[in-house]
Parts: structure tokens; C-alpha cells; sequence
DNA sequence: CTTGACATTAAAGTTAACTTTAAAGTCAAA
DNA sequence: TTTGACTTTAAAGTTAACTTTAATGTCAAG
């Protein structure tokens, strides 16, 4: 298959799937007569787990170390401790999560408890000491921050030109 | 406060600072006779609300349209949708974070499951069937990837010279 | 009066994961 | 035979959030 297919097929740009080719991560490939790329089918299959790893938080430098070129050929025992590894930081992640969150709704709580009798910079200066930003909060610094919570920018609508 | 001390209280770079006074997000900055940068005692509120920000999910774009110059001007009615906004994007990140987690975990047992008498390149295609990974898992787009779980890297000890 | 720590600037570099551009070749169909 | 859709390449651009570099200025202390 060509890479337009290819393309269409996993709901990638065709510029990604030569991207990832570029960085050694997709190496499935052989060339025809006329120079066109052409995929074997089990490609799709390689890009969806590149996807779905992607999505559970492995960068594709972390991918390309952990897939093999060639499928039957998979390190279980190595792919196991990555993944394991992952479920680890998604678990810690968690709980960063969910102290952010934790942290915001006891803001918002606190503004809406303004006693009303005073003024917003008074209140300003209550609500931030109060929340205990006047202190460094972590003194370890944690590793990763959350980059992914921004607004959604910029999405291309594959195959709708 | 020269811009020294600011970095020490804050635990941030100085040049950090001066990238944050670039962008138009830290604008409490006056400058001394010999031209270097003088910071009242709020500055450090200022930064460390950054910095809480930022590991809530703020984007600095955000931050700056959020954050006043003045800290006893904050529009609470905006400020607070914003926060609210942010809690909704945390729990939906939980959400994502959780089935991330989740297929990762089906994931490993489904490997740790295999059958024992079927090899490598077998195992790999069963489980990557039963995964569900030969077909496209959201069909819509979910906004913003789970960026944050990569490795830990060159991160600076401020101070520590 | 020199040393060293600190300050200034503009501009370029970094990282990840791509996209965009430009200039060109391929190919089935009208 | 001429579209038009698809393909190729290398190289440059994008975004966020900074850091690094380089060249220079300030200042307290010895």
C-alpha cells in the first residue's frame, strides 16, 4: 500500500508517517520501481500501537527503543518494565492531578468566601496567603509538568481537504 | 529586590524572570539608576501564583490575560470561570489518564497471559487484536496529549553552584 | 585598582513532534 | 495531451517555555 492509504487508514498525515520514518520508528517500508513508498499491512497495525503508546504517555524516542522492527521479535521482558514503569507514572501523575485539582477548587472556594466587607485587594492578599502561595509549595521539584491541559490549538481534519 | 535575591526567594532562574517580564507577565519591574532591575516585595506572589498556575495547567498565554498587573484589580468573575474551566479540563484528564492506565494494565496481563505454547510473533498478533489496536480507538479527536509523562531531564538545581 | 559576583542586552539555541514549503517526478483519466 | 491527484526530497518553520551565549557594565571588597 502507498502512503496515502497508509494515511488514510490510520488517520495520520502523510508527512507524519514519513516523520516517523525519519526518526527510525516505522522502518516497514520498501520502495517501488518509481522511488513511491508501498507498505505491508501489518504497517497500520504499527501505527496504531505507536498511537495508542503515545496516548499512555511514552514519547516516540521511548517507542523507538521499545519496538522492534520487526514484530514477532518483541523483548517481552524489557516491553513489560516500560510498561510497568509507565503505569507507574501514570499513577503518580495521578495524584499530582488530582492535588492541582484539589488545590483549584479550594481557591475557588476561598474567592467565593470573600466576607464581602472587604475590598479585592485585601481579599487578594487573604486568598494568597491563605492558599499558601507566599511559600514554595514543593521543595523536591517533580519531574514533568502538565504541559497538556492547554487550550487545543491548530487540529488538522485528515482526508478533508 | 535585585533580580538575584527575586531568584533565590522564588527558586526560579533569572533569566526566567526576565523571559517572564518579555512576554508581558511580570510587569511589577522598575529599574534602579544603573539600570538594573528593582522588585517590590509582591513580586514573589506574583511568581510563585506562576508557577502554582503553571502546575494546575496554565498555559503563560492564559496566565497573562488572567493575571493583572495590578494585584487589586483581579476580575473575579473571569478569574473564577477560568478556574472552573481548568477543574472541568483536570477531570476530564483524569478520565483520559485513567483508561490510559487501564489499557495498560489489560495490556500487561494480556502479555503476562500468554499461552505458553504459541510464540513470539503469535503472541504479539493476538494481543495486539485483543487490544483492540488493529482499529482506531477515538474516532474524535481528543484535545491535548499526555506530554507530561516523558523522562525527567536536564533540569537545574537553583543555588546549587 | 583589580578581582569576582552580579547585572544588562540581543540573538541564537533547545526539545518534541510535527507541518509547511518548494521544486520536481509519476500516473490514471478525460 | 493535459489535467489533477498523488508522490518524492531537503530544508525551513512552528510552538512553548525557557536557556545559553557573548559582549559589556556595575560595584563591593581586598
Amino acid at each position: 500500500m502507498k502512503i496515502g492509504e497508509l494515511a488514510e487508514r490510520t488517520r495520520l498525515a502523510p508527512s507524519q508517517i514519513r516523520f516517523y520514518e525519519s526518526i527510525g520508528l516505522l522502518k516497514m517500508v520498501r520502495r517501488q520501481p518509481n522511488g513511491y513508498r508501498s507498505y505491508p499491512p501489518e504497517a497500520v497495525l504499527v501505527l496504531n500501537l505507536i498511537v495508542t503508546g503515545q496516548k499512555a504517555g511514552f514519547s516516540l524516542d521511548e517507542l523507538r527503543r521499545l519496538l522492534p522492527s520487526d514484530l514477532a521479535q518483541w523483548e517481552h521482558g524489557r516491553l513489560l518494565d516500560a510498561l510497568r514503569d509507565k503505569v507507574q507514572d501514570i499513577a503518580a501523575f495521578e495524584t499530582r492531578l488530582a492535588q492541582s485539582k484539589a488545590q483549584l477548587v479550594a481557591l475557588i472556594a476561598e474567592i467565593e468566601a470573600r466576607p464581602d466587607d472587604i475590598d479585592c485587594a485585601t481579599n487578594a492578599k487573604r486568598v494568597l496567603s491563605r492558599m499558601g502561595l507566599c511559600e514554595t509549595q514543593s521543595p523536591t521539584l517533580v519531574a514533568g509538568d502538565i504541559k497538556a491541559l492547554g487550550k487545543a490549538k491548530r487540529r488538522r481534519v485528515a482526508g478533508a481537504g
